[in-house]
DNA sequence: ATGCGATCAGTTTTT
DNA sequence: CTGATCGCAT
């Protein structure tokens, strides 16, 4: 470790200070991850702090293992007993060591967000609240911020009926998830900080033990994180928190920026380390992003500056429709590929989750692989949640949620009728639904399917929970077995069934890699490990070189050689700003500005390039709108950019909006072919049905006609190019009104098209 | 009890 | 446009 070598002063300052609490503002690109993961090794190796008395808290658990594996090659084996994760992973770590103090048993479940709308619903109904006035959504979102402001049911204002459902919800569902054994990610926090205010002993006991507490993204962090930092904090105060303020992205989830703008205020005696130097963009890149977060009010005023050249302009990019933009990105990093560019040294960023999937047809029409970070979770999936829930009851008993799910899946003649039958007499036995449902014999009314039934699923149950020591993979796949579920998904017909099939063996797959990861594997350790899994811990140990698609909130953190942001139109990116309950216009600001800063994120994420595309035209939600720029674009200074326009654009766009400046950005990085990326479409008016009096035809005379009279000679066995379905081979024709070919593609198996909508290679 | 179809509603970002 | 829920028919 030569920390003159390898830190720039301010960085070493941050190093190798001493006590007390210090604040290292870290503009983005500056080694902020570098600092954190000197100074930790320092204070281990130099210091003689012990690792495992040091805290550090990360956003991600990806970042989390990053950390650990630099820290590991500064320091050895020795950095495997720092405490290190998320602040979630790091409670729920805290909370299995001392469930009792936290007003929990042990093995308690973490119920995700799903579970807890589920959960919410259900008091909702219990409670017979009417769930068209008090809407499960709105109440879930209102539970969560309490708890992220660290506030009860009895805390909330009551100013309308919502308001009051809504508190009688809250405590009804509180006391429920401590009958179940549960706690949502919200509790997390509130257990945790509520053990430490409460047991005096414990809060010395972990006070003493943490020496170091250090917070990454310090910016994100909410009251309630706020709040277990001090509670942590001895009278030494060693407190390292890292951030920057124009890097605050989760105000709407109870983040408060005032954590790192007061922070000094809070703990006089701050030492505050200022990073300014940025190391990772071109100057261009830097000062296009500088250009569009300094427009903000509430913010620390700074400049970011680099050592790094110019480079390229930063590129700006009008398509006609998203389709033409997916597939302008689509070329871009083909052709960046083709020069040598890893796919994984690129991303594509969007605002919206939605925006993923033209993209991803046109990557897949170019067969380029690619992966999806977030959006549909894997873990989140209907059937590999449902083997998880059977697998949670075993751990938990009295996870009745999990219980009501897997019921009658697979399907055993157990309905909705039985269901409540089953949940009323538990009630008033007092008892967890999978114990209620060993005792059927005591249940009125309940037909003798459903109750042979229940009585199969109590005993299978019971022998499953005895086989736990096997092992989590053992166990999973017994379940999987003898639950008759794998047998369901098999002789399902439905084309989803097989997905579904291959996506639990994907999950025992996971349970085995990750019990052999693990030196004492535990159900119960697996199952929190997917439930606080963060979106980008999926990039992780990707061994193929793909492309990642992530949405702007998901890129914080990261970085990439070449970055392309899709959707630069004002009401996708900024977004959100015509909402009907937004009169407030300080909360209207609030707002535009986190956008501000949510495109300085996106934006400072590209060390080289930086490709901002927009279209014309999007269909969004089910309408098709046109699009007006972003009026981040309008920020952007003149002499750092370049702007195209594509044909799709060109045409549509003449009479709606002025020409922008034409230079010779296109193409660049994709030599021998000339002009822009030319979308082939087909002509909107398609005939009606009832328009179409030519009865389909095979004979291949005709369909050679009139395939050649459209100027598409197709032929069986011709190449031919879909933009969704990517490459594929002619296996039939067919004249109607249309041409229309049978076409098989790799992977999507046999498709019917109209011959103008593909193309042939 | 189950499965299907139709209607309905609601659409941000995430631990 | 999609997903989810509801009610109906089997």
């Amino acid at each position: 470790m030569d920390l003159a070598r390898d830190l720039s002063e301010p960085q070493r300052r941050a190093v190798l200070h001493g006590e007390g609490p210090l604040l290292v503002l870290a503009g983005a690109g500056s080694g902020k991850t570098r600092v954190i993961t000197y100074r930790v090794a320092r204070l281990c190796a130099e210091v003689g702090v012990a690792p495992w008395r040091i805290l550090a808290v990360t956003f991600t658990n990806k970042a989390a293992g990053e950390m650990r594996e630099r820290v590991r090659r500064l320091l050895g084996p020795d950095a495997a007993q720092i405490w290190l994760g998320t602040f979630h992973a790091t409670c729920a770590r805290l909370l299995r060591r001392w469930p009792g103090p936290a007003g929990l048993q042990p093995d308690f479940t973490i119920y995700d967000e799903d579970d807890s709308r589920t959960l919410i619903t259900r008091v909702i109904k219990d409670l017979g609240l009417d769930p068209a006035l008090c809407p499960p959504r709105e109440v879930h979102a209102r539970i969560d911020r309490a708890k992220q402001d660290g506030r009860g049911p009895d805390d909330l204002p009551v100013r309308s009926s919502l308001d009051e459902m809504a508190r009688r919800v809250y405590a009804e569902y509180d006391a429920r998830l401590r009958r179940l054994n549960a706690a949502d990610f919200g509790d997390l926090l509130v257990l945790t900080v509520r053990m430490l205010e409460r047991h005096e002993p414990l809060r010395e006991e972990l006070r003493e033990r943490f020496q170091h507490l250090l917070v990454d993204e310090f910016q994100d962090t909410n009251r309630i994180q706020f709040r277990l930092i001090e509670l942590l904090l001895n009278e030494r105060r060693n407190v390292c928190v890292v951030g920057d303020d124009d890097q605050s992205i989760y105000r709407w989830r109870g983040a408060e920026v005032k954590n790192i703008l007061e922070f000094d205020r809070r703990f006089p005696g701050t030492v505050v380390v200022r990073l300014e130097q940025n190391y990772r963009s071109t100057r261009n890149v830097l000062s296009a992003a500088a250009a569009v977060v300094r427009k903000n009010t509430s913010r620390h005023p700074k400049e970011l500056w680099t050592a790094n050249p110019a480079g390229d302009p930063v590129q700006v990019v009008l398509a006609g429709d998203e389709h033409e933009e997916a597939a302008a990105v689509a070329r871009l990093v083909a052709a960046a590929r083709a020069e040598g560019l890893a796919l994984a040294d690129q991303a594509v960023f969007y605002r919206l989750h939605a925006q993923s999937r033209v993209l991803e047809e046109a990557l897949r029409g170019r067969n380029i692989p690619y992966v999806v970070v977030g959006g549909f979770r894997f873990f989140e999936r209907a059937e590999v949640k449902n083997l998880l829930a059977y697998l949670r009851l075993l751990v938990n008993p009295a996870d009745d949620v999990s219980f009501l799910r897997i019921v009658n899946v697979p399907a055993r003649g157990v309905g909705r009728a039985s269901a409540e039958r089953l949940a009323d007499y538990a009630r008033s036995a007092g008892l967890p639904l999978s114990v209620a449902a060993a005792r059927v014999g005591d249940i009125e009314g309940l037909p003798p399917a459903a109750a042979r039934a229940l009585t199969a699923l109590a005993g299978q149950i019971a022998s499953w929970r005895g086989a736990l020591a096997e092992g989590p993979g053992e166990i999973a796949r017994r379940v999987f077995d003898e639950s008759g579920y794998r047998e369901a998904l098999e002789n399902d017909r439905s084309p989803e069934a097989e997905t579904r099939l291959q996506n639990v063996q994907e999950l025992l797959g996971s349970i085995d890699e990750w019990a052999r990861e693990h030196s004492e594997p535990t159900l119960s350790g697996y199952l929190e490990h997917v439930t606080l899994q963060t979106a980008v811990d999926e990039l992780d140990g990707q061994a193929a070189d793909r492309l990642p698609l992530m949405t702007v909130h998901s890129a914080k953190g990261l970085e990439f050689d070449t970055v392309y942001v899709a959707g630069m139109e004002d009401g996708l990116f900024p977004y959100g700003l015509r909402q009907e309950e937004l009169h407030d216009s300080r909360e209207r600001q609030a707002r535009l500005e986190e956008e501000r800063r949510l495109a300085y994120v996106a934006m400072t994420r590209a060390r080289r390039r930086l490709w901002l595309l927009r279209a014309a035209r999007r269909h969004l939600f089910g309408g098709v709108q046109t699009c007006p720029p972003s009026r981040f674009l309008d920020d952007l200074p003149r002499d750092v950019i370049e702007e195209a326009v594509l044909p799709g654009a060109r045409r549509a766009s003449a009479w709606t909006e002025p020409h922008p400046t034409l230079r010779s950005a296109w193409p660049r990085g994709d030599r021998g072919r000339s002009g822009p990326v030319v979308v082939r479409r087909a002509p909107r008016t398609r005939p009606s049905p009832q328009e179409d009096p030519v009865p389909p035809t095979t004979e291949p005379e005709i369909c050679q006609a009139m395939a050649e009279e459209a100027g598409l000679a197709f032929r069986l066995g011709d190449r031919v190019r879909h933009p969704r379905f990517g490459v594929g081979r002619v296996v039939d024709l067919e004249a109607g009104a249309e041409l229309k070919i049978a076409v098989e593609f790799p992977g999507w198996g046999r498709k019917k098209l109209i011959a103008r909508f593909v193309e042939r290679v």
